[in-house]
This record gives structure tokens, C-alpha cells and sequence, in this order.
DNA sequence: GGCTGGCACTCCACAACGACGAGTGCCAGT
DNA sequence: ACTGGCACTCGTCGTTGTGGAGTGCCAGCC
């Protein structure tokens, strides 16, 4: 059995009059606040239909009626148009990144934007170093026998780590090795950058052989293979704001998976530049069933660097957060395109 | 008034109660959990000369008592010892602190492991800017008209930023910046950064003296005036476990306060070495009365580069939270003076 | 004077109860 | 295919009552 057009209003209306009332609604409160030009009644039949689909259901008999995880997709899927965001949103969008000091401060300023915007929990990944480039490589001696290697990817992002050294190694030894580094690897990718750092060592002069080991050890084992990702979070006051979880049962789950930066890279570090949104159970993880989280990639034009979203209760705003969500990753992508 | 010794034993084993039970405790079960040697009666005696001077008060009559602020005020100043830590408590310190990988890494895990041995919220400030030594200054190009500056600070800390250029600057001149920059620069503490700066701008070369200009701003503004302090914060979940708080009137406020940076930059970043602990009342933020927040120092020897701390409901084992911070927080700081 | 046992009193927590009303499902009628 | 009517369900909310923990006070005891 299909849902004929006057079903779907009837599912668009509960959602919408759900999401902001949050209380079950029942067929006379909807023919009061929409025009669906049939009685009560009606409605009652196609709410039973859209029952026995799986759409809506009843906290219990006679009570209104509330979307499933389903409904809100069909609705998602179907029955939105995604929001133009207000005149107001865009300038605060700009206001709120213009100025931004170096990468560390775009990242937080978006993830704080984005919880402001959405009033829901904004999750940032920094750009990924796996599609970044190399900028440049700086060896900066410690000691005689430490050297601190910073690595600056053309996304602006920053990683450090100090090297001990075999041996006491010379200023200009140091430097030589800081240009062969660079010569070989600046510009490049980092995925691409394991054989590079291979033929390094072998190319290497034999007096400079030992602490380019150590150094290439280190390349390779911190920043190549475990590329450390890294995401950031923001607003998640808003979620005792909803008031939709529970103090005891699901919001410390909740918080606890947000501390899990490996969940959030799982969630959030979007490899595709399109939109994204997990309805309730379509989540991967447990925890965060009854939550729904829209993301999306961003980047410099159409590549992805990373990803960013927001989470929130299953009966959020959807059309509303989707574009606030692809605006603002639109925006920080322009932004990182400039720099 | 005064307060003889077996009052003194009576309000300790209040709050130790009240502590591990949650519930206010009364004069029966206080003489059979505790070896006082006097009966009930006694005891309620006492109470009620403890409430009238202020340190325990009942929630409503016919109830147990509960300690007030300044019943735990006393409680930590003259009525507790600091607990020895247990060695599976020092195990798992080391345990989770070695293989740290850089400052980031040591920073990320201290905090999560505050966190978690304590149950409570945790934060940990990046070692200062303002207490730290410039190691070394370098300057990348990014484009010939624009320039990325990266200071490595003593502690291990990286900031960077993007300074752009008033004109096209050349490979060999923006080489020798560098070396005037830290020449003056490295090995100098932040706070006495300013003349210097000022210095280098009156005595550069008349040809690098524009782009000079661009560097001395940005490094004033940004890393020495603005000097840009950061926190990392764990545990927030485990607001949601005690219980303590309830969702719409305590929590929200609570976690609105822990995403202000400039917050809790205020209480956890701490000048003195020692120990610190406000209960209650006592905080400067309106939004955390309500809770306890210990902090202490920390940093290489007996010097202090940041704070740290832990934040909970009043009522929460300060013996306990008080050594767990105070080890931490000496693990850490022997941890920054090996770099 | 300080401690104790006894006792009347207070007041919260909790369960039971009932009225109310929103909302439903179904059916007969148009 | 839609509508009005109607009986029914069930959660919400306010009321009421009871049980029990805990207190304050007092007279008596050491």
C-alpha cells in the first residue's frame, strides 16, 4: 500500500508540529493548525495507516502521535526543502569568522558558531592530514642530541615531536638534513609521503645515515601512520537545553561518547563533500541512538579536508540544521581556499 | 562559642557520610557507623550547636543533616588528612603518562586521566605562554608576499600564525629575519619580549625593515599582548552521574560555564604552586555555585607554567580528589622538566 | 554539668484514589 | 471516500492518608 499526497501532508505536519512543540499530536490539534482541508476524522484514518507503515506511533492509547526514526526520513528524504538561512544567520556567519587568527582559531570558531546557530552539539574535525600537503618541515635543535621536527601542512595545521638522536649531531649537520628533508618532501602528499621518507635514508650520506634514521622513524610512525586526527566540540550545554534525554538514563552515554574522539572522527571526519544525516537508529553507535547528527565534508572548493556536523535530538529541525550546516562548511571551505 | 573535639568528630563524620551516602545523615545511624561512645541524644546535642554556628543545617525539619559550605570549609582545613594515594592509583598515573607522545599528547592524556580518577570534571591549561621561554622562532613562507610564523616555546608549545607581507619579500631576506628574529628572540622569556621586538623593528636594515614591521606587529599582538592562553577539559559526563545536579535548573548553567574559555582560564589557571580548593559559595562564577572546584600549579620543579583541577558536586571526597590532583599534577611536572 | 532514655511532634515520601480530558478506533450515514 | 458521533482508553494531576525517619525537649542519672 502507498501513501497517497494527503498521507505525506499529514506526516509533514506531525513532524513539523513535533519538532516544535514536542508533544504528540493528535488529529484536531493538526486540522486547527493546518490546512488540510478534511475533518479530524480523516486525518485519524490516514494517522492509522501511516501507523500500521511504520512512520508514526503512539507513546501509548490515546495519546497523539509522534514520528518514528522512519518518519523523520521519509520527511527528510521527501517532504523538505531545505531552509534558506535568514539574512541574519549569513551576517553572523561572517561576523563570527572574519578575523580568525590562524587555523586553531577557525576551527574553534566554527564549532562555536555552529552550536550557536543550531542550538545543538557542533562537532569540527581539523583538516585531515591525510589529504593534506607538506608545507614545509622545521627541525629545531633542543639539545645537542634532540631535535623537535615541526610539521607544517598547507592546510595551516601544526604537528610537533621531539626526535632523540643516536648521537651529538652539528648545527650545519642539522641543517643539512632540515633541506634534504624539505627538498624531498615539501609540496607532496602526505599518503605519498612513506616512500619518500624511504629513499631519504637510503639517499642519505652515510655520516648523516644514524640520525635520519631516528628522524624518518618518527616521520613515518607519528604523523604518517598514526596520522593523528583531531575534532573539536562545542555546545553541549544545549543538550540539557532539549530536554529530550533524560538525566540518569541516556544523556551521560551520550556525553560519554562525545568524549571519545574516536567516535567523533568516526562520525564526523566525512570523507564525501555532500550532506550526510543518521536518523536515531540508523546510528552506528549504540550510545547515540536517539540522537540524530547531520555532517558534511568541508574544504578548499570542491575537496574534502575534513568534516564537520552537528548532533542533536531526533526531533530536531532538519531543513534548518541542514543549511546552517552547508552554509557554514561552505563558508569555512572559501575561508581555507584564501589561505 | 567554641567547638570541643567530639563536635569537631561529629561534623567529620557527617560529611564523610553525607559524602559516601548522598543522604542526609542522622544522629542514629551516625552513632552506628561511627565509634563515638555517646548515645543518639548526644549527638543531636551537638548537631544542633553545629547548626547554629552554621556548619550543617537540615533540609526541611524531621530530616537529617546535611554539611553546608562551610561545614566542608572546615571539614578540609582541620578536619581531614591528605589521603596516600593507593599504588594502583600510582600505577595507573604512570601507566597513562608515559609514551606521551608531545605537549598536546601530555596535556590530552593528563586530563583525561584527572578525569577518570577522580569521576569528576577535569581541566588542564596549557603551559602558559606568559611563564615560557621562546626556543625558537621560525619563519615559513607560504607565498612571497605572505609568511607563516611558528614559536616553539621551552614548555613544548606551538603557535602559529599567518602574517601577511607588505611587499614581495625574497627567499635570502626572509632567511635573514629569521636569523635576526632569533637572534634576539630565542632563549628569552615572553614577558620580556616587547623591548626586544621593539628593538629589532629600529635596528633592522632599511631594506627589511617594511616586512620587519609586518612580523614585530603580528608577534606583539598576537603571542605577547594577546597572549593566548588555552584549557582542555574531560569528564563532563560524569556531571551526569553523580546525580547531584538536575537537567533544566544546575546542569546547563554548569556546562555553559565550562565551554567559556576566559572562565576557566580564570579558576584553573593558577599562579601559586599550591593547593586550592573553593567549595561552593566561595567561587567567583555565579552559574558554579554549587560545586567544588580544586586546583593546583604545576610545571617543571617549583616552577609554575599552568593550572590545573578538578571541578564537582560540594559534596565530594576532598581527601580523596585533593591527593589525586596534587600527584598528577607533581607526575606532570616532572614530565615537562625532562624535555 | 554532661549524658541518656523516653516521648510527643513534624513533615517528607509514597501509594492509592478519583476526576478530568485529550485522543483514539469504529461505525453508520451521507 | 469522507464525516459526525460515540464509547473507550489511559496518562496527568490534585487529593488524601499512612508510615517512618528524625528531631527537640525534658526529666532523671552519673
Amino acid at each position: 500500500m502507498s501513501l497517497d499526497d494527503r498521507k505525506l501532508e499529514v506526516l509533514r505536519a506531525i513532524v513539523q508540529d513535533y519538532v516544535s512543540t514536542q508533544e504528540p499530536v493528535g488529529s484536531k490539534a493538526l486540522v486547527e493548525r493546518h490546512q488540510l482541508g478534511v475533518s479530524p476524522a480523516t486525518v485519524r484514518n490516514d494517522m492509522a495507516v501511516l501507523e500500521d507503515e511504520g512512520y508514526i506511533r503512539q507513546p501509548h492509547t490515546s495519546a497523539g502521535r509522534v514520528p518514528t526514526d522512519r518518519g523523520y526520513r521519509l520527511f527528510v528524504d521527501k517532504l523538505s526543502r531545505v531552509k534558506p538561512l535568514s539574512p541574519a544567520e549569513r551576517r553572523a556567519i561572517e561576523r563570527f569568522l572574519v578575523g580568525a587568527l590562524d587555523l586553531d582559531d577557525v576551527v574553534h570558531r566554527t564549532v562555536r558558531l555552529l552550536a550557536q546557530l543550531t542550538r545543538q552539539v557542533a562537532v569540527v574535525q581539523y583538516p585531515s592530514l591525510t589529504r593534506s600537503s607538506v608545507r614545509h618541515l622545521e627541525l629545531v635543535p633542543v639539545s645537542t642530541t634532540r631535535v623537535l621536527i615541526v610539521m607544517i601542512a598547507d592546510t595551516g595545521r601544526v604537528e610537533q615531536r621531539l626526535v632523540d638522536l643516536p648521537d651529538q649531531v652539528p648545527h650545519d649537520d642539522v641543517t643539512e638534513l632540515r633541506r634534504l628533508i624539505n627538498e624531498k618532501l615539501a609540496g607532496r602528499r602526505l599518503v605519498d609521503a612513506p616512500p619518500l621518507v624511504q629513499a631519504l635514508v637510503e639517499e642519505v650520506a652515510p655520516t648523516l645515515r644514524a640520525p635520519m634514521i631516528a628522524l624518518a622513524t618518527v616521520l613515518l610512525e607519528t604523523l604518517v601512520e598514526r596520522r593523528e586526527e583531531r575534532v573539536m566540540l562545542a555546545g553541549t550545554a544545549n543538550l540539557a537545553r532539549t530536554g529530550v534525554f533524560d538525566l540518569q538514563g541516556s544523556l551521560r552515554p551520550i556525553l560519554e561518547a562525545l568524549e571519545e574522539e574516536v567516535i567523533l572522527l568516526k562520525l564526523f571526519g566525512a570523507v564525501e563533500p555532500s550532506m550526510r544525516v543518521r536518523i536515531g537508529d540508523e546510528n552506528e553507535i549504540e550510545d547515540l541512538r536517539g540522537t540524530s547528527i547531520v555532517t558534511t565534508g568541508y574544504g578548499p572548493g570542491a575537496t574534502v579536508v575534513g568534516g564537520m556536523g552537528v548532533l542533536g535530538p531526533t526531533r530536531m529541525d532538519y531543513p534548518g540544521t541542514i543549511a546552517t550546516v552547508r552554509a557554514v562548511a561552505r563558508y569555512v571551505g572559501d575561508l581555507l581556499a584564501q589561505s
